[in-house]
DNA sequence: GGCTGAATGATAATTATTATCACACGATAT
DNA sequence: ATATCGTGTGATAATAATTATCATTCAGCC
């Protein structure tokens, strides 16, 4: 994927692919649809919703925001796109400085640290960061907990699907991390 | 940072030397940001702020939530603290299914693909990870880029700390068009 | 102890995202 | 093709997280 080449063929092919893996996800292929996979596949600059629906709008003028937004999360669902920004809902912070890394729960959102040796070697001195002055790395996996696995309980249905969770009168909250907000079934 | 009694005497040390870092970083020490490093400190569940708000409320009842958020951002911009959700922010998408990775600049807040060798190998049965089962997993690497590097302009300024980026009162619009929202020079 | 600019609290404003619901339309069977 | 059905969409309201504003307070320094 480094070359416009190979991005542009790449490109094709997925999208020539699309109605076919809509259908094995028991999806219908709208133009909405159609035009905004098209639309994330033709850029590189891993836009925002709002990015998407600005150029979406040029041949679609009556498209919905929340049709965009909606849609990119459909799409993260089936694994035909991802977040870039896995842990988006709210900020979390850390005081932790330590070279540590974490691994998230899908579900319950729980953070647990993690020690990872030799990142460093593998990420020091990297050829394809040339021109930048890096400041620091973090590192996610993404991941299903021992409580979380297994078959989606009555209480856990529902929550499958992609939403910000709200509070809700009557949830009572783990003891850190929210329900789960989206799948991200892509594996590298 | 594994056993709870190493983790206690970080959290220690690095308490006693907050005072003199704030005065490094030219920072006031208020009993509100001394409340909210310890309670950062005190927690391995990387909390959001409206948790780091609830814990600190109760040996100050009149702290602000505003006051929270402020800090968090404050203490990641000197050091003491790490947001785990770099980009934070806006969700941003990726329709690029193939192994890569993502420098960020923490400037610009552009993000560029990238492709690192090796990694898979580095993370591949990591005894860390049992009771996990892994669905993926994203590097994200924060630098500035070359655009970026440099002296901070007075156009640039304030835009150091990591954070939602607006519209600032004073500075003209430029553009007529909605999405000016982020600080986003275009370069493919 | 008093001065001064930075920090805070209270609250409004902004932004991103999701929920709701009436209606449109894609998919499938006829 | 046509009718039917259920999902998808558009418009809009609602929600949640975060930041801005501004009057007031207080930490740091004399």
């Amino acid at each position: 994927m480094v070359t416009e080449q190979r991005r542009a063929g790449y490109a094709r092919e997925r999208l020539d692919e699309f109605a076919a893996r809509c259908h094995a996800g028991g999806l219908a292929v709208t133009p909405q649809r159609l035009a905004i996979i098209e639309s994330l596949l033709s850029s590189t600059a891993h836009p925002r919703a709002e990015e998407v629906f600005a150029q979406v709008r040029d041949r679609h003028p009556h498209i919905s925001l929340a049709t965009v937004h909606r849609t990119l999360e459909t799409l993260c669902r089936i694994g035909e796109a991802r977040k870039v920004t896995v842990l988006h809902d709210s900020a979390r912070y850390d005081a932790n400085l330590t070279p540590h890394q974490h691994v998230v729960c899908v579900r319950c959102r729980r953070i647990r640290d993690l020690e990872i040796a030799g990142l460093d070697r593998v990420l020091g001195a990297n050829p394809a960061l040339e021109g930048y002055e890096t400041l620091g790395w973090s590192l996610e996996i993404q991941a299903l907990c021992d409580d979380c696995r297994g078959p989606i309980s009555a209480a856990r249905k529902g929550l499958e699907s992609p939403g910000r969770i709200r509070k809700s009168s009557n949830e009572q909250e783990k003891e850190n991390g929210r329900s789960q907000r989206h799948q991200n079934p892509s594996k590298p």
